[in-house]
DNA sequence: GTCTATAGGTGGATAGAC
DNA sequence: GTCTATCCACCTATAGAC
């Protein structure tokens, strides 16, 4: 019996197994399984796997963007910028197969072919709110911002591989704290003759 | 006609092979072909390919901590921080796949059972240099070093994404202009109420 | 559009002969 | 200790029937 594949089905049963299951399970096999379908019957749809997976980052990217939009209402520049902290690390925790996707592929599979527009989109979030900070943080926003993204993600990497234990709430508590460390020397800390208190 | 694997050749062939073809060019089957003989031989010397991997941790470990150890010579507590912090990239840059398996390898292969002394002395190196430098660096030397740590580990694993193009020098001059933000920051800054200048 | 059959490849690991 | 032969479990992708 045939089933047909509904308009985007497959890309939601791709989420829905990468969810699950972790990218690794993403194969053409167990989403045509997924979807009651054979593998093969999937290249009608997509040219090749890589093409599902360039959909899924974009997906990914999205998600990511709530996350970040979300620390929008803080109270001053210094609290949203610290929000926007918090919002990455529960992003990293909540989709840990998005953030994957995003951003521990160093390899395989190719993510060569990257989508831009949606990734300097929430780049520029970042950019934005370091530079309506003061003091320091606004000499280089997009440097300082860089150095924020890496600390941030080399936190849940670390965490990721192991490093911290396995408690996520543990981790948050040590990102945030860890965090606070960077954002206070540069939102309100002092560079020689720049300004006293 | 058969030939008899010295000691510790294989693990030089497994790092040989690793070094210039990458952590997935390891297979019982290409080791093999490495050391002119069958895969199957290889299980005489070791139970699987797991505990190749982890000899193979070590040995990365130890290279790291010989990078690490070079910036002993710096001239003050906080010219020895930046220069760890430049020995790590310098690591990171000379030793791709070293790299990898220490810091890269977030699911498979298995790194579950981790050399804890190695890794921790490495570690510790940098919470001693921590604490050698003074101003607000010296609150909490263990969370400031894990926040270092990160970041370092954060800037290399998005240079490894692509997210920087692909000159290490570039990277290079980069890695130590975001590093210094934060070791500035945290060496010369001064939290409130801790002193003034 | 979907199927079955298949090509052609990867990998880890074991049994039993020598 | 090493070999060959083998098993097993995967994978992407194509050809051609329906």
């Amino acid at each position: 019996m045939q089933i047909r594949i509904a308009d985007g089905a497959i890309l939601g049963a791709a989420r829905r197994l990468v969810d699950e299951e972790g990218l690794r399970a993403l194969t053409m096999r167990r989403l045509g399984d997924r979807l009651g379908v054979s593998a093969t019957a999937l290249y009608r749809h997509y040219r090749n796997k890589d093409e599902i997976l360039e959909e899924l980052v974009d997906a990914a990217n999205e998600v990511l963007g709530g996350y970040l939009r979300r620390a929008a209402s803080g109270p001053s520049p210094e609290g949203r910028l610290r929000g926007t902290a918090r919002e990455y690390a529960r992003f990293a925790l909540e989709e840990p197969e998005f953030y994957r996707i995003l951003f521990l592929t160093t390899g395989r599979p190719k993510m060569d072919i990257l989508p831009e527009e949606s990734r300097s989109a929430n780049f520029q979030i970042l950019i934005d709110r370091v530079r309506a900070c003061s003091a320091r943080a606004a000499a280089d926003p997009a440097l300082v911002a860089i150095s924020l993204w890496a600390h941030w993600h080399g936190l849940v990497a670390m965490y990721r591989a192991g490093r911290f234990g396995a408690d996520p709430e543990k981790f948050l508590a040590l990102f945030e704290r860890s965090a606070d460390v960077f954002l206070r020397a540069i939102t309100s800390g002092l560079s020689p003759g720049e300004g006293r208190r």
